[in-house]
Parts: C-alpha cells; sequence; structure tokens
RNA sequence: GGGUUGGUAGCUCAAUGGUAGAGCAGUUGCCUUUUAAGCAAUUGGUUCCGGGUUCGAGUCCCGGCCAACCCA
C-alpha cells in the first residue's frame, strides 16, 4: 500500500476532483460549508413508502454516493447512511439544466443530502425522485472497486475506513461488538453492579504475570507502567464497600502480536462480594445466555471451519489434573518428578524449554494439547496453586485453587476465582511469586486486604476473544477497529 | 524471532528473462425507470525499496520494508 503523499495528490483522479470543486468554489458554492439535515435515514424512507406515490409523502436523506449511472436525460444514484442504502433518481427536466448538471459531474465517493418524492421502479426498488439535493463533502479520492470491494487486508487494518463504507460485513461485525458490550453493561447493571474506571497509569503493575510497556511520567521524574489487569484496583473497591463492582477497559502487555493477541486488549473485570467462582460460573453463562437472546438471536455460532459451538444448555465441567491425564494417556502424571514430565512432554512433541518449573511443564501440555480442543463451553476447574497467586486454595486439596477457567471455540475466554482475602496469605504468595524483587509488591494493595475484603467471586472475561468466538471470525483483528500493525 | 507465500494502474487481478495488460473507477460522446446498467472512444505505471546477474529483469539472485498463514 502506498501511503497518502503530497506526490500522490498529483495523479489524475485526484486532480480531477480537486477541479470540480475548485469550479464549485468559483461558482460561489462551497461544499464544506454546506449545511443539510436528513429527516430519515435511508431505512426510514424506504419504510415510509405507500403504495401510490402520492401518499408516501417527501424525505430528505444524506449520506456516501455508492453508486452513479448516468442514463442520458436521468440520473440513478445510490446513498449509504448508518442504516443502509437509497437510490436516487434525478431527472433533468424536473431539476433544470444546471443542477442537472451538477448532479452528474458527483463522483463516487461524495457525501450529499438529497429530499424529494418516494416512488418505485419498474424493478421494485424503493427509490428518491430528487426535488433538490446539496453537495455536503467533496471526496478527492476514489472507493475501492465497487463488485470486488476492499480485500487487501493490510488496506482494510490500516485503513478501516474503507473497510467500513465497502464491507458490509465488517460494519455489522463492529455494530455487533458494540451492541454486546451494551448487553454486558445492561445485564451487570441489572444485577446492581457498579460500573467503574481504574487507573491505566500504575506505579506498580499487578494482578497478572506480563511484561508491562513502560512510559515515563515527566512531572514525577518516574517510569510509569500501563496496566496489565484490572483487578487489584477493583479489589480495593470491595475493600471500600463497593461490594459488586465492573469495568470494562484496555489492558496493555508488552508482548508479541498474533491471531489472538493485540497489544492492548479489552477486559471486563466483575467483583462480587458474598459470592465465590460457582457464582462466577453462574454469572458468566447467564451473562452469555443473555448475549445470545438479546444480541445474536441464536444459541449457536458457526466457527470459520463450519464446526458449530452450542452455548445453550449444560456446559461441560471438568477438571484440570483430569483433562491433563487423559491428554497424555497418563492416569499417573502427577507423581512423576520434574524431569519425567519434560521428557514425556517432549516425547508428545511439545517444545518445552528446559529451564521450566514442574508446573509449567504440565501447563505447557494444557496450553497444547488441552486448550485447543475445548471447542464447546468448558470450565475447567481446580488448576494448580502456582497458576495464580491471588485464588484461594481449595479446602480439600491444598494443591489446587478454586477457581475455573472458562473455555471456548479452543482459547481461554474467562479466569474466575474464589478471591484471596486473607491478606497474611495473599502476601506469602505475593513474595514467592515475586522472589527478591520486592519492588514489584503492591503493598498498597496489601494494605488495603489487612482491612478486610469481603469474601467474593471475581472473574474476568477477554472481550475481544468472546467476539472473536461470538462473530466466528477468524483473527482478533477482525474484532478490533484499529488492531496494532507493525 | 523462524518458515512459507505474496507486494504490478485509485481498486480487483493478468503478464515463458524479450514492446507492462484487462475489468471496474476516471475522461469524452450516445442513452428518460437503471440494478455490477449498456454502447463507442480514451487517460492513467518509480511493477514495494536498494543492490546484483544479464545484450535485456515485473519475472532470476542478495539485502531491506510491509502483509497473510504456520511455528515459537
Amino acid at each position: 500500500m502506498s501511503e497518502p503523499s503530497t506526490s500522490d495528490n498529483t495523479h489524475d483522479l485526484y486532480a480531477v476532483r480537486l477541479g470540480k470543486l475548485e469550479t464549485m468554489r468559483a461558482g460561489g458554492f462551497d461544499p464544506f460549508r454546506a449545511v443539510f439535515e436528513p429527516a430519515q435515514t435511508s431505512a426510514q424512507a424506504v419504510a415510509l413508502y405507500r403504495d401510490d406515490e402520492e401518499n408516501s409523502g417527501t424525505v430528505t436523506v444524506a449520506g456516501r454516493l455508492m453508486a452513479h449511472r448516468v442514463m442520458g436525460k436521468s440520473i440513478f444514484a445510490k446513498i449509504q447512511d448508518r442504516a443502509g442504502q437509497i437510490q436516487l433518481y434525478a431527472r433533468r427536466e424536473e431539476l433544470g439544466d444546471d443542477v442537472f448538471a451538477a448532479f452528474k459531474k458527483l463522483d463516487i465517493g461524495d457525501i450529499l443530502g438529497a429530499g424529494g418524492t418516494l416512488f418505485k421502479t419498474r424493478t421494485g426498488e424503493v427509490t428518491v425522485r430528487i426535488k433538490e439535493y446539496r453537495l455536503l463533502a467533496k471526496s478527492l479520492r476514489p472507493l475501492p472497486e465497487k463488485w470486488h470491494g476492499l480485500t487487501d487486508s493490510e488496506a482494510i487494518y490500516r485503513q478501516r475506513y474503507l473497510d467500513l463504507v465497502m464491507n458490509p460485513a465488517s460494519r455489522e461485525r463492529f455494530r455487533t461488538r458494540s451492541r454486546i458490550i451494551g448487553c454486558i453493561r445492561r445485564f451487570l447493571e441489572e444485577r446492581d453492579f457498579l460500573e467503574v474506571e481504574s487507573p491505566v497509569l500504575q506505579a506498580v503493575p499487578g494482578g497478572a504475570a506480563a511484561r508491562p510497556f513502560v512510559t515515563h511520567y515527566q512531572a514525577l521524574g518516574k517510569d510509569f507502567y500501563l496496566r496489565i489487569a484490572l483487578e487489584l484496583y477493583l479489589k480495593r473497591l470491595l475493600v471500600g464497600g463497593f461490594d459488586r463492582v465492573f469495568e470494562i477497559g484496555k489492558n496493555f502487555r508488552n508482548e508479541g502480536l498474533s491471531r489472538r493477541h493485540n497489544p492492548e486488549f479489552t477486559m471486563l473485570e466483575v467483583y462480587q462480594a458474598y459470592t465465590d467462582f460457582r457464582g462466577m460460573m453462574r454469572l458468566v453463562y447467564d451473562m452469555i445466555q443473555r448475549i445470545c437472546d438479546e444480541v445474536l438471536g441464536a444459541k449457536d455460532v458457526e466457527r470459520p471451519d463450519g464446526t458449530v459451538i452450542h452455548l445453550g444448555g449444560e456446559w461441560r465441567e471438568a477438571k484440570y489434573k483430569d483433562l491433563v491425564r487423559e491428554a497424555t494417556g497418563d492416569p499417573d502424571w502427577f507423581s512423576h518428578s520434574r524431569d519425567e514430565k519434560l521428557e514425556k512432554a517432549r516425547a508428545m512433541g511439545i517444545e518445552v524449554d528446559a529451564a521450566l518449573e514442574d508446573h509449567e511443564i504440565t501447563n505447557d501440555v494444557f496450553e497444547k494439547r488441552v486448550e485447543p480442543t475445548l471447542i464447546q463451553p468448558t470450565f475447567v476447574t481446580h488448576l494448580p496453586k502456582e497458576l495464580c497467586p491471588l485464588a484461594k486454595i481449595t479446602e480439600d486439596d491444598p494443591t489446587t485453587i478454586d477457581v475455573f477457567e472458562l473455555c471456548i471455540n479452543g482459547q481461554e475466554i474467562a479466569p474466575a476465582y474464589s478471591e484471596q482475602n486473607d491478606p497474611l496469605v495473599q502476601r506469602e504468595m505475593f513474595e514467592a511469586q515475586v522472589g527478591d524483587d520486592i519492588q514489584k509488591m503492591d503493598e498498597d494493595f496489601l494494605t488495603a486486604l489487612e482491612h478486610g475484603m469481603p469474601p467474593a467471586g471475581g472473574i474476568g472475561v477477554g472481550i475481544d476473544r468472546l467476539l472473536i468466538m461470538l462473530t466466528g471470525a477468524e483473527n482478533i483483528r477482525d474484532v478490533i477497529l484499529f488492531p496494532q500493525l507493525r
């Protein structure tokens, strides 16, 4: 793709359009200063049509010119607005020579408003018979080709506006994204959750194990970090008595780009006091049922490969250890030494870093051999305690924690915990995690816990991954309007 | 980070190492209910960038940039 540049402005298509603009301005009309307020969207206008033209009344619509067919003394055009497209019909006889000639000079891509009466063409399309029109913005660059649209993936992401103009499926996907997030908000607000905002700039980035982005705060003369999770601040609010809170916001992780990873991604985190991870299971289940009913209108979604994910009905629940035993075909997996696990994992064809600890080797097996197979919704429970220092230890099994990871579509969608609220245990877990790097301890968070945090369930939902699943997208870039590119 | 494939007109795509093309868009005609409107004519190129091989490179080789897919 060629970046727009000054030299680019000299190509013919641009020059022709610029010439038309200059001619208009010389004639005393500047489209960029014109005012026009449509009374209807394209869809509303079409709905106003009655079987006889006289009773349909007049409409005014505005949008981007998408088709322009000159047929001698008449012109058919189509404009596109947020609701769709509507056809316009201009006749020289009705508009007069000058206005008709100006309409004839319009280019595809121009933004215009038009008013007139509704009629139906011979082929049955409801159309506005133009009485007046006004150019509201001259498009100086041509749109992509009408039939094939824009298919170049780089242009789709870098010039998302062109993708949105040209590709209805893309428009619809991002509308769905917006509706789903709106639906989630309503769902939580109805259950008396309070939406809050916590800091993006943090002196100690906590709540997850991830490499943060570093930035510099000039006034304080200190490095700060972009948040990697919302957790530690939302729990402070539980201490403060906001015992049902949620936040939908961006997290930032300094990692590579892939089909499933964007360095900034949207997280929903929800904390509810006086419940536990079982309560979060019901919450996320109900939330997704609600999205299915209210936004998708279906309980099944189809993946690009044709597999259907069934979101209705009971969701499977399985213990982490059982899934690993099943995947390895080794009922004694957890009895082996670290070195034996390493050897067996490699024998399974998994590339494992020799420096990994015992539980990390097992987790590699889980991530590579179990997670990708969990296409249908599955609550994976009883994870090893090493995987998360912020959750409560299972009462009858000190090696596991009271958590689940909801896996759908072969990836982790939402982890949830019975949140650790014992400040002494929490301190031990943190110390074990950070080792000598005591600077990374969020002492302020521990102080908050020492004031007493109610028992609570918490869940984090990766909104982008949820949307990949719900919209049947292949790539995280298809559900993020402006994805990170190189 | 590694591997594979790709980058040609505004867009979608062609082009055995031998004159860079088509469709759409644009421009000029014709056309009063068209539907990817049609007919005729016509404009438009740093073939991603930089080297190299060759009489001759869009094509072959090397390096770089960017993208897609796979792997890490």
